[in-house]
DNA sequence: TACATTTGCTTAACACTGTTAAATAAATTA
DNA sequence: TAATTTATTTAACAGTGTTAAGCAAATGTA
């Protein structure tokens, strides 16, 4: 029957709906002021509906947060397939990381944010792995002739991670800043810890 | 009449009661978990009595806010007093820095979480600029030679900051990380900054 | 076509949240 | 002792996530 397949279309229409507006709700008031009530609002439902296609709240938040790596891993894979030089492609995928950062503030919220456990969030989410293994892989590359420990490889990657999220982290608390500064500061510590790797 | 001293006194007590009771929820249940109702419950009072020493839930989250920039602030200089050299006195502020986040970790996370505003919570907290303060002067001090700008002395300080930030943050959420391997991170990005600022 | 069943959706409700106003009990003052 | 002030609680409101019951429309079956 042609309707059967007619109406899992329109399901499948509504969770996107459901996606959709949560995450417009948290870029017009910020992931707090999300409720079930405005997301239903939203897609011209009542709450309990949404029930029927999210087990609840925190699954909605955990499919955005899915989404949001599937984005930064396909950008970040962009990145590295315009560059021939491993060294070039850690600091061209670092910055496409960053660029993420900003363009999808909210995503990088519930990816990143302090409350989330990344341990947890690894267990029950595969996908977040990817961007720490784009990034290991090169660094391995790097690391090469000195034939290094996975805790070294490791290691390495926290480095970057900590300066990276951490100057992502001050800007989104913090927008004075100006763009120049945060660029120059991004790049320029990049590069010493690239330096870092091959020595 | 002394028995307004003593009224007073319990007052006073009470506040501070109020105050633990927050914290102590939050160190047991996180955060998220911490309610008026339960504040009450411990203080061994109904939960309207708390509005009479607090104006709101909030206003209770930036007591000890300020509680714990006062913290931090007081062990920072105290890091400071125990050693001469200025290179030196800067890395142990910020291990003092480090140390205070894993100390008092739920204090951090109001403090410098994703979700705080840094531009509003300076504004209605004077003492959050305090640390800001004292490693500025230090990085001052150390860029001396070079007669740097006000821009560029922001600069640095905001590298220090991502750094130890981004290393805290990824440590809060994803506590597996060895010790010894932070440390040694830390360590030798702190004293490569510090490097970078003298020459 | 008539009846039975499934589906889609809403209303109502529960337990919780922060917060406020009214009611009441206790202490103090006159 | 009576009046007044103070301390504290109960009740309520509007909001939250979530579940169960009800209803109405669509579908399947005889």
């Amino acid at each position: 029957m042609a309707s059967k397949d007619r109406i899992l279309r329109l399901k499948e229409e509504t969770r996107i709906n459901i996606l959709d507006a949560a995450l417009t709700i948290a870029k017009e008031e910020g992931w707090p002021a999300l409720s079930m009530r405005k997301i239903a609002d939203k897609i011209e439902y009542t709450a309990p509906i949404i029930y029927e296609y999210f087990s609840n709240k925190d699954a909605i938040l955990l499919e955005l947060t899915r989404k949001g790596f599937l984005i930064l891993a396909r950008e970040m894979k962009a990145a590295r397939e315009k560059l021939e030089q491993p060294e070039q492609q850690l600091e061209a995928m670092w910055l496409a990381y960053w660029n993420f950062a900003f363009a999808q503030k909210e995503l990088y919220q519930i990816m990143f944010g302090v409350e989330v456990n990344c341990c947890e969030l690894c267990a029950i989410l595969p996908e977040a792995e990817v961007p720490s293994i784009l990034i290991g892989e090169l660094i391995e590359q790097l690391m090469a002739p000195h034939k290094p420990t996975e805790d070294e490889v490791c290691t390495k990657y926290y480095t970057f991670w900590s300066v990276v999220h951490g100057l992502v982290s001050i800007n989104i608390v913090r927008p004075a800043t100006s763009d120049e500064i945060n660029r120059e500061v991004l790049r320029t510590t990049l590069t010493a810890i690239i330096r870092s790797l091959k020595q």
